[in-house]
DNA sequence: GTAAGGATGCGCT
DNA sequence: GCGCATCCTTACG
């Protein structure tokens, strides 16, 4: 089987609630380091959220540029991680266009191969709550904070490509979750994409 | 089943 | 110091 293909930078580099959208339905791929195992690990993407930039009140990229937001102003297709409640390592992926700070936030991925090596990363998990959050899917996959920065177009250790076995049929948009400090249209736009009725998605 | 609170590090005021 | 794009455990019914 040969691995699989990662998405184009053109993917990314396009208006980010179209990105989160899309996004949905895709596959996740991890190649876990040696001491870890060495698995290839694949999930497929079942609940997003949309960061679109500097007037986004939510977006980290509001607060502009700093050591930590660099990221999210650098160029699209890149992993931005970031380390939240001290405890918890996020994953997003910058979108759109260099110097305009916005991403995606990956918030829970259904297991396709590798799920008996990333309950060895959580081995309290049951069931669903292997990976149905962001900041357990992180650490389900060994994601963290090292990871900030990777280009994901390279197909090298995380990377996302097409599943050309599955097209989503239903997609549901609510609001993005945990963000109350936002302005009250950032706070309650529909900017949370999921899989309707995916039993992996963190909230219903 | 739900609710409340603690864990924990770091970026920013 | 404060607050955070979270998660887990404990208490209660």
């Amino acid at each position: 089987m040969t691995a699989p293909v990662p998405l184009p930078r053109a993917f990314y580099a396009r208006p980010t609630l179209t990105v989160a959208r899309d996004l949905l339905g895709m596959q996740l791929c991890r190649q876990l380091p040696a001491e870890l195992g060495g698995e290839l690990l694949r999930a497929r993407i079942v609940e997003t959220e949309a960061y679109d930039g500097p007037d986004d009140t939510a977006c980290h990229g509001a607060k502009g540029l700093t050591p930590r937001t660099r990221t999210l102003f650098g160029p699209p297709g890149h992993a931005y991680v970031y380390l939240i409640y001290g405890m918890y390592d996020l994953f997003n992926i910058v979108t759109d266009r260099t110097d305009y700070p916005a991403g995606v936030l990956i918030r829970a991925v259904e297991p396709l191969q590798g799920e008996t090596a990333m309950r060895r990363q959580r081995p309290n998990a049951r069931h669903h709550q292997l990976s149905n959050g962001p900041g357990k899917l992180t650490r389900a996959l060994a994601i963290s904070r090292q990871h900030n920065d990777h280009d994901l177009t390279l197909g090298q250790t995380l990377w996302i490509s097409q599943d050309p076995d599955f097209t989503p049929t239903h997609i549901s948009c609510g609001p993005r979750i945990g963000i109350d400090y936002a302005d009250d249209a950032h706070r309650l736009a529909p900017w949370r994409c999921w899989l309707s009725h995916n039993p992996w998605v963190s909230r219903p």
